[in-house]
Parts: structure tokens; sequence; C-alpha cells
DNA sequence: AAGATGACGAGGG
DNA sequence: TCCCTCGCCATCT
């Protein structure tokens, strides 16, 4: 099992995104303390792709765009889900991004 | 053990 | 505004 602490806790936040909302890659690393670690999120998530217990569709990257959706099952599956979410995607990328934006809590060290 | 990879993000030209 | 480069850091090879 590979999975660390870091994992658990991108899996956790990951998670806590409330259906309908989405955020991103960068502010899920800062949320569990590593500010710099925005690439290791995205791995971390591609390390849980077919676990339907992580919507791991709802983050995307810092512009809203659908960067992960090469690793889901389906080509169109990542938009397929969030569109199905009520939030509009075009050309790749989330529309108003801001308004479905959800800044994820600061997780506590001991957690 | 050492170098390469990547579902990112910020800055420079 | 678009495109490229560089820094990052847990994993992978």
């Amino acid at each position: 099992m590979p999975q660390n602490d870091f994992y658990e806790r991108v899996y956790y936040l990951t998670r806590q995104i409330p259906y309908g909302r989405v955020t991103s890659y960068g502010a899920i690393a800062k949320a569990i303390g590593s500010p710099k670690s925005a690439r290791v999120v995205g791995y971390a998530l591609n390390a849980s792709a077919g676990n339907i217990d992580i919507p791991a569709h709802r983050v995307v990257n810092r512009n809203g765009m659908l960067t992960g959706k090469a690793h889901f099952l389906g080509s169109q599956a990542m938009q397929a889900q969030i569109e199905a979410e009520g939030i509009s995607v075009k050309n790749n990328q989330v529309q108003n991004l801001q308004k479905y934006f959800w800044q994820p809590p600061v997780l506590s060290l001991d957690n």
C-alpha cells in the first residue's frame, strides 16, 4: 500500500468537496500543509482512479481546466460527471469557476 | 542509490 | 495574451 499520511489527507479532503462544487490541486495541497505539492496531489488522485468513493472529478487545475480527464475510465467521464452536477463545461474548462469553487478547510496537523 | 515523472502553479519573454 | 521554462516534492523505475 503506497498510501501514506499524505495520500490519506488528499483523499479525505477530496471526499469533503460538496456536490456541485469543484476545487483545485493547489488548494488541496495548501490545505494539507504542503502548498508546493500540487503535482503530488494529482499523483495521489491518479492512484485513486476507479475508486467511486473519491469524487476526483471535482478537482480541476487553477484555471478550471479538466486536466485529469484522460485518467478517468471514459474519455468524457470527468466532464459528464461535472455537468451532471449542474456545472457547465466548455472547451475542457469549467465555466464560472469562482461561483462553484470550494475552498477546502485547512487540516490540523494531527488529523 | 540516483535520476526521471507528473491529474500543478507561478513568472518571464 | 500566448508560450515556454523553472521550481516543487512524493513516487516510480
